[in-house]
RNA sequence: GUGGGUGUAGCUCAGCUGGUAGAGCGCCUGGUUGUGGUCCAUGAGGUCGCGGGUUCGAGCCCCGUCACUCACCCCA
């Protein structure tokens, strides 16, 4: 086999940076079910119709077929790998809505997929790690306001620059620019969204264009969008604008409750942006999406939003509101620049020095003891010169080499940053906290 | 899908107007004969992405192709 080279889009993690990910996907699991959180786990594949169907006419979905089809029979299989975890929720909670209890609180940590062209940030494989709270018929606003805070949370204390989350109501852009008499209000959210890449202008022109939108209403919708407060300081200057809509009064009433109620809660954490949109059209509230201090340019790391007819059979509704986090997104930025690491590569707390190959069993009953203490234990490879043996524990980050006959007659443990090597209690010994488990730290 | 950039040692990269392929780091071995890191000395390792063309001669020029990468689109 030739030297396989890397597939883009693809990434994959060496063992020192998969141990990051572990911890990372570790806390937010812990946050999760701190704030009881259920964990839920859906196949990797959902037909075709259902993928397409909820507005992701856009989506690059990777479709499923089978290589030895009946000859002639070019069909796909109709199922696609899902590109978020949403939409598959949506269809599991349908599917089991007569077995979950409501309101119904899952996480969901997977691998989605999307056939676009990869670059910084944007990958064809990644990790989401998702919360929604879904309920029957209606969902409680309050709901819209306790998400940030768990993502807060859940990010917190973890070796990562600071997350600001920028929130918006769909509300109040689709109210708005029907109150002011805009043809297509959904396709306005859209150009608007495009306001940082374009500026202001080029979105003038696109209104102008596409919407035959009148230099007034160029103005105002320019207006609107440059709003930005970290309080609810926006609903005035919204009304300032002089649009009148029963939507845009709902909008802004709710945004306006998870802007103060996250101000208080976690100063910093949250503003209204109205220039926010998301390109899923199935959000019909609140919607989020969230930078990372310092790579504003890799675009949201965590986003989500209200949804109100997502899972919905025609009889019965379930509207909810989730959130996701770009795992791969993050830990590739981070990785690539060098800003997080672990403290080793591997588990192994302790090697366990081999004397000389007869001597294996005995070392393996050592490890064996020091195992039973939950003490991460492996014996050396082969009988070489102590030397190096303790290299191959240095080069992977294993602090301690257990000696099994030092110049004590009895054990020894070396501890190999310090150099430190003393008799050791294979019964009683174990090492500080600090050291039992690879940690994850900023910095290589 | 469209456009730009880049492919040389395990990694990061030099390589002049075309003339027999280099460095740093890493790795092996030894100094140190069974206790690492520093230092010193050695050594191994390359289909120059792949295919074709021009030329006495191609890593370098031309054509094609593939991969990676950046941007557009869209998004975690």
């Amino acid at each position: 086999m030739e030297r396989p080279t890397p597939l883009s889009g693809f990434p994959e993690w060496l063992p020192q940076q998969r141990i990051v990910e572990q911890q990372v996907i570790a806390k937010l699991q812990r946050t999760f079910e701190l704030h009881g959180f259920a964990s839920v786990q859906t196949r990797a594949v959902e037909p075709m119709a259902h993928l397409l169907a909820k507005g992701e006419t856009s989506k690059e979905v990777y479709v499923l077929r089978r290589l030895q089809a009946e000859e002639g029979d070019n069909t796909d299989s109709g199922l696609g790998l899902h590109f978020d975890l949403t939409v598959p929720f949506a269809r599991y909670v349908l599917e089991n809505s007569g077995k979950l209890q409501f309101p119904f609180r899952r996480y969901q940590i997977q691998p989605c997929w999307r056939g676009e062209r990869p670059q910084e940030g944007r990958y064809r494989e990644f990790w989401q790690a998702d919360i929604d709270i879904i309920d029957k018929d209606t969902l409680p606003g309050h709901y819209e306001v306790e998400l940030p805070l768990v993502i807060a949370d859940a990010l917190r204390g973890l070796p990562i620059p600071a997350i600001r989350m920028h929130v918006n109501n769909r509300k109040v852009s689709q109210g708005f620019f029907r109150g002011l008499g805009i043809a297509d209000p959904m396709e306005a959210i859209r150009i608007v969204d495009k306001i940082d890449k374009i500026g202001p202008a080029g979105v003038g022109k696109l209104l102008a264009e596409q919407l035959d939108a009148t230099d007034a209403q160029v103005k105002a919708c320019l207006s609107m969008a440059e709003i930005s407060s970290p309080d609810e300081s926006f609903v005035d200057a919204v009304r300032a604008l002089g649009v009148t809509d029963e939507l845009l009064d709902e909008g802004l009433a709710e945004l306006a409750a998870v802007v103060s109620t996250a101000a208080a809660e976690a100063p910093g954490l949250v503003t209204a942006d109205l220039r926010i949109a998301r390109g899923l059209d199935y959000y019909t509230g609140t919607v989020y999406e969230t930078t990372l201090d310092g790579f504003e340019r890799l675009g949201s790391v965590c986003s989500g939003g209200r949804y109100d007819t997502l899972a919905s059979d025609g009889k019965n509704t379930f509207p909810g509101v989730g959130l996701s986090i770009g795992v791969s997104r993050i830990l590739g930025a981070l990785f690539g620049n060098g800003l997080v690491s672990a403290t080793r590569e591997t588990p192994t707390a302790v090697l366990v020095a081999l004397p000389e190959e007869e001597r294996r069993r005995d070392c393996d009953r050592l490890a064996r003891v020091l195992r039973t203490r939950d003490i991460a234990t492996e014996v050396a490879p082969a009988a070489q010169k102590y030397g190096k043996q303790i290299r191959f524990a240095q080069r992977r980050g294993i602090p301690y080499v257990l000696f099994p006959e030092g110049e004590s007659g009895g054990p020894e443990i070396r501890d190999i940053r310090s150099g430190e090597q003393t008799p050791v209690d294979m019964d009683s010994w174990t090492p500080p906290v600090a050291d039992l488990r690879p940690e994850i730290r900023a910095g290589e």
